[in-house]
DNA sequence: TTTTTAATACGATAATTTTCGTATATCTAT
DNA sequence: ATAGATATACGAAAATTATCGTATTAAAAA
């Protein structure tokens, strides 16, 4: 599986949320955030789908794309690659870091509480 | 601030945890992940003394490097553009991501269980 | 049907990042 | 003192990534 760069993430992350979607309709969801022409966008996405980060269906005049890379396992892989570059591999203090700045609310909270429980028991 | 590179960040990672280092030293350490040579390293210090990421001593002969960014501001920001890039802004996500991989002994659960009342408490 | 609009393909340039060779200076040991 | 080892500086090539203009084709509107 090929790292998506940074600006591929981007697009991949629209697509994750969008599930599939034409360049266009990708492209004004990144613009809103990022200052960026159509053409750039669509040869991103062609590279993407060269490099197989996509896929996409070209049965209609205008291409519609879709993620084709499993979305755990490449967030998985980034947030490994910056734990052990930024964090000393510690899970530990990646995730106290994330938490201490988002404020996260109190049902988050206790999701986050149940889920530590239950990989306590599966320790067992 | 500028945000360091994936090369830079691997050498910075190695600042923070050795505090001060020469070239050479830092170079040792990363040779045991990475294929590269001397100046390499040497050159990538280099950039980013002139970007102000270290400082350095030159009093001796072989310059001394240290971390010139705060740690924790440069760990949040890298943090703070996964979270919005891979995880749609969702620190709950991210955060039981990095869990979930990691499997964490039951003294780091303990910690961040008193982490998470903590974050609680300074809500009201 | 003609014109206008909108899509993809593609090549080329720009910008950034990484890598390394070489020159030069300094320290160390002989 | 001289030779050898080891440092930094620096320039430039190589590799990667991002950006965009233009040609061409297809659809839609007039």
């Amino acid at each position: 599986m090929t790292k998506p760069t940074e600006s591929e993430l981007e697009i991949l992350s629209i697509l994750w949320e969008m599930k599939e979607a034409s360049v266009r309709q990708v492209h004004e969801k990144l613009a809103l955030s990022k200052e960026t022409g159509y053409t750039t966008t669509l040869k991103i996405m062609q590279i993407m789908h060269a490099k197989g980060l996509v896929s996409r269906d070209e049965s209609s005049r205008s291409h519609i794309y879709s993620p084709a890379t499993n979305k755990k396992e490449t967030q998985s892989s980034l947030l490994k690659n910056l734990m052990n570059t930024a964090f000393g591999g510690s899970a530990q203090h990646l995730v106290m870091q994330a938490l201490g700045q988002e404020k996260p609310s109190k049902e988050e909270l206790d999701e986050i509480r149940a889920f530590l429980d239950q990989l306590e028991e599966k320790k067992s």
